[in-house]
RNA sequence: UUCUCACAGGA
């Protein structure tokens, strides 16, 4: 079963999940009864593949079937009715660990329930869960503090994003890149480039390394603020740096080109996506 | 062996 479970894993990592279904198919016919981790794996698998009704439809099927399920089970489940918007199911999720016996929150749970709520929106929600945890004697990772910091960023609260910076550092975390990419991305949505490329220092300044995320993010407050000349700046620091710019770079730069009112230029752009065979979508 | 955090467009 470790060797099923493994070979399934391999496949759901590489994004095969059709091959790692049927290989879960050839384990029961074996005669090797999947058990919870075997499941997970399965979820996990779709989840990564972007098959999220699928996903939740595994789920629904291993319920029918009474099958085991642990803490991973429902986290994953929730991650996925986040990713289609069944925000409010996702919390009745939550709500039906508290009060059941097994599968209680774990701190993955609280994390993603703190995320669901960034993402539809409540993130005075999100915030209140945070202190929920601490107050239920959880300790709040990297993670729970990333997350809050990122729902406040993509909303361009700033101030507030900052203040949680502090409170993470407070509890003893150093921040990391996407910490700062969030950061940068605060002040790129309330439209301060000054500020932002303030945050992309500060990831260099801390020893980190800026990858292609915060690269875009940067790039995206230039483009915000129609400010082509420096979106393309830049996307030129990036790529002398060696940082493989992606489909989404692409995309920035295409909507920096027309909100500069450069469309003349978005040739440059798609013979940059050219020469670094980027796919577009 | 399995879960949670950062970037763009579109609808």
């Amino acid at each position: 079963r470790q060797s099923y479970n493994n070979l399934i894993s391999a496949y759901g990592n590489s994004g095969r999940w059709e091959e790692a279904l049927q290989l879960c198919r050839k384990m029961m016919d074996d005669g090797v009864a999947p058990d919870v981790v075997t499941h997970n794996i399965m979820l996990s698998a779709l989840k990564d593949g972007g098959e999220y009704e699928k996903a939740i439809s595994y789920f629904y099927d291993m319920e029918s079937r009474n099958f085991p399920m642990d803490v991973f089970t429902y986290n994953i489940l929730m991650k996925c009715l986040s990713q289609v918007q069944q925000y409010g199911k996702a919390i009745q999720i939550f709500y039906k660990m508290r009060s059941s016996n097994d599968c209680k929150p774990n701190l993955v749970t609280f994390n993603t329930v703190m995320h669901v709520y960034g993402a539809c929106g409540r993130i005075s929600d999100s915030k209140r869960t945070l202190e929920m945890m601490l107050a239920e004697g959880f300790v709040p990772d990297m993670v729970s503090y990333n997350t809050l910091i990122g729902a406040y960023s993509s909303a361009g609260l700033h101030e507030e994003a900052m203040n949680v910076l502090n409170l993470m550092k407070e509890a003893g975390h150093r921040p990391n890149v996407l910490t700062y990419t969030s950061l940068i991305n605060a002040y790129g949505k309330s439209r301060q480039p000054e500020k932002a490329e303030q945050m992309f220092g500060m990831i260099r300044r801390h020893s980190l390394k800026p990858n292609v995320v915060s690269y875009n993010a940067l790039i995206n407050t230039y483009s915000l603020v129609g400010d082509f000349a420096n979106a393309m700046r830049i996307y030129n620091e990036m790529t002398t740096t060696k940082i493989r710019p992606n489909s989404v770079t692409i995309c920035t730069l295409l909507t920096a080109c027309s909100r500069g009112g450069h469309v003349e230029k978005a040739h440059i752009i798609l013979a940059e996506a050219a020469s670094h065979s980027i796919e577009l979508n």
